[in-house]
DNA sequence: TCGATTCCATAACGACCGGTATATAATGAC
DNA sequence: GTCATTATATACCGGTCGTTATGGAATCGA
């Protein structure tokens, strides 16, 4: 009942010393519960990407839960970056061009599984997996609100027509993006989704 | 090893009758594949929802997966009716209108489940259900073929700018269509997805 | 009434699910 | 060396999965 999470500084190195590295461990999960949703991925898939038996599994991360809940974390915080990247640009429009083009790559990486975590996740879990909903709706929630607040603010600095609704401006720039990631796990090459962005961005509102 | 269809004619009244109507329970059934996708229905949720055993769904529907692609078919055949309609409107941003309204109104309906079918089973089906995913992928690539069509007319006609490309138009209608039903599957409302239609609408390209 | 036929109901099948008990191997502390 | 501690490896747990075998109930043509 200690140590669930990889960053544990002080190193206990009592006891036979593990033998496999839990970051890369942790990366190997990430990359299948992505590809494959909470329900989808079996603890054998899982076992297997990540080289290890369920016991150490079990010891390293807590549970199925658990563990991909961690992994939901490193998605977003190293796949997501270009969300708090876009966020900081000067304009509205640049705003949304950030967020666009930073999903079409990640969602069409070619070392990464196609499609977005938190489509694929939360379309595929059923029965218990209501937590798992819950959080992704939790932070989708919260990454709109922010969106919302810097649309407007860019209202205000008449970055924006003022008959705009941010709010539902915020939802339009969502469905593009989730519906990229639709559509990359469909098979759409990137340079579909380039051509998306490109006829998004011709159409952005202006003035 | 024969009538697995639900539209066999003559009727052959030789044996018990059934004692239940297989059209509603294929609609029970697309409902509970609707609302959980392939994997995530369990053949105890379908058998509880349609209100007859196992050995009944088997004889009338033959398994899990030809009842599944027979759902789908009705699915597309009564729910997604508005896409040929929509094809059939005089302008582009006609047909474009007519599909976004259309999907909002199917996927926000009080009396059906929220998103759209073929989003979320091809979304969470793993392993076997790859045959799943092909054949929602091919559904989805004749509708784009007939779209992309209809969006050349339409440029031919005076009726889009030249300068753009009806294919990616497609993705990007798709695109928006998609996104909706993921934000309906995790809890947008009705107004909030009309909201993303008269924006897009807004900003749909001109002359 | 008598098969023949078709459907319903119960129970079971093997396979896989997430999770764990048990035993063994490898290290540090003493 | 010896013990406590921690990780690994194998096997197993109860439960659920999709699917089917079996037996009885209901309707037909004869």
């Amino acid at each position: 009942m200690e140590s669930i999470t990889t960053a544990d500084a002080p190193a206990p190195t009592r006891g036979r010393p593990r033998e496999f590295c839990p970051d890369a461990a942790l990366s190997a999960a990430l990359g299948v519960f992505w590809a494959k949703g909470y329900d989808g991925a079996s603890m054998a898939d899982l076992t297997a990407a990540m080289g290890i038996t369920k016991p150490s599994l079990y010891a390293a991360f807590g549970n199925k839960e658990q563990l991909f809940h961690q992994a939901l974390d490193r998605y977003e915080a190293e796949k997501l970056a270009y969300t708090r990247e876009a966020l900081k640009q000067p304009t509205a429009r640049a705003v949304a061009e950030h967020f666009m083009r930073g999903a079409v790559a990640a969602q069409t990486s070619t070392c990464d599984p196609k499609g977005c975590m938190g489509v694929v996740s939360a379309s595929a879990c059923g029965a218990e997996g209501d937590s798992i909903k819950a959080h992704i709706m939790q932070r989708r929630q919260s990454s709109n609100a922010a969106l919302v607040a810097r649309f407007e603010q860019a209202r205000q600095d008449g970055d924006l027509p003022s008959n705009l609704d941010p709010q539902a401006l915020a939802y339009y720039l969502y469905a593009i993006l989730q519906g990229m990631a639709v559509l990359a796990t469909s098979g759409a090459t990137r340079d579909d989704l380039d051509g998306v962005v490109s006829i998004a961005l011709s159409m952005w509102p202006t003035s």
